[in-house]
DNA sequence: CCTGAAACCTGTCTGC
DNA sequence: TGCAGACAGGTTTCAG
């Protein structure tokens, strides 16, 4: 489900509510949700611990439980994962993984049809994140680094855009929207882009980005709600119907299992570009 | 190093 | 109305 603004969006709503709240116990609903310790380490551990802050890495939710030593509680939603808050008297509903009963007579629940989420109880959160390349929105991630980096690979751009230890936190919906703004094809090779489509691609991914917590992610289906950047999509899953641009009917080809959606016209991809594909 | 396919899962929508 | 099949915002693993 969710990608970097959405998950930008739930960690802004659930800041100001839990921090300094103290976990007073966990229910374990789905064993296979917790990605490590054992449950019966998690659950011993995560006692009374009290969360001292609350932060996104790319699509990780991280909750930095004090005291010392302090411990890492890390998320990931997946495709169907939810965070919901309820009273302390809830009891747990169908498709609910893991619950955390807080002081504050609240309930974290971790609602997952899927089951694809996870969740991570570590010493060091760089276990579970270490792996990712840079955030988007920092200022490590500048148009010359992205130059940089795309030459150094040769593969279409948007399997590089999902690839999350070349750039971290977006997905599907923001890979697809920043390519058409930026107006380059999704299998244009990375190390035939210019120095200007670098700093193209660039404003767009940030731009997409930004644009979709302003608007407080996207919403699509049952998954997700309260979002409303869908209003604001140009491509994603608008195949046949015309580009904002151009009008020139949105088309969609499959890459790495996923669609990706583009306007022929706007997105030109010519033989010298894609050489190889 | 790279790609594609399969796996992990359930709910919803489409078309016959 | 019913039902099979496609499809979904993600990631990991494995074969080639």
């Amino acid at each position: 489900m969710p990608e970097l603004p959405e998950v930008e969006t739930i960690v802004r709503w659930l800041r100001p509510l839990l921090v300094g709240e103290k976990v007073l116990a966990a229910e374990l609903l789905w064993e296979r949700t917790l990605a490590a310790p054992s449950p019966s380490v998690f659950t011993e551990a995560i006692r009374d611990r009290t969360v001292a802050s609350i932060s996104r890495r790319a699509k990780f939710i991280h909750f930095l439980l004090s005291s010392s030593p302090t411990l890492s509680l890390i998320l990931h939603l997946r495709m169907s994962g939810e965070i919901r808050l309820e009273p302390e008297e809830y009891r747990p509903r169908g498709h609910d993984r893991l619950l955390l009963r807080l002081s504050g007579k609240k309930t974290l629940v971790f609602h997952d049809p899927r089951k694809f989420g996870r969740a991570w109880l570590v010493d060091n959160p760089a276990v579970v994140l270490g792996y990712l390349g840079p955030e988007p929105l920092s200022h490590e991630f500048t148009p010359i680094w992205l130059y940089e980096a795309l030459r150094r690979h040769h593969r279409p751009l948007k399997s590089l855009l999902l690839d999350q230890t070349f750039l971290a936190g977006l997905g599907n919906i923001y890979a697809d929207e920043a390519l058409h703004r930026s107006r380059l094809h999704p299998l244009r090779l990375s190390d035939t882009i210019s120095e200007d489509e670098a700093r193209r691609l660039h404003a767009a991914i940030q731009q997409v980005l930004q644009e979709g917590i302003a608007n407080n992610g996207a919403s699509i289906d049952w998954v997700y709600r309260g979002g409303s950047f869908q209003n604001h999509f140009r491509v994603y899953r608008r195949t046949g119907l015309p580009c904002p641009n151009c009008g020139t009917p949105i088309e969609r080809l499959i890459l790495n299992q996923r669609r990706a959606h583009f306007c022929p016209s706007c997105q030109p991809r010519n033989r010298e570009e894609c050489n190889g594909i």
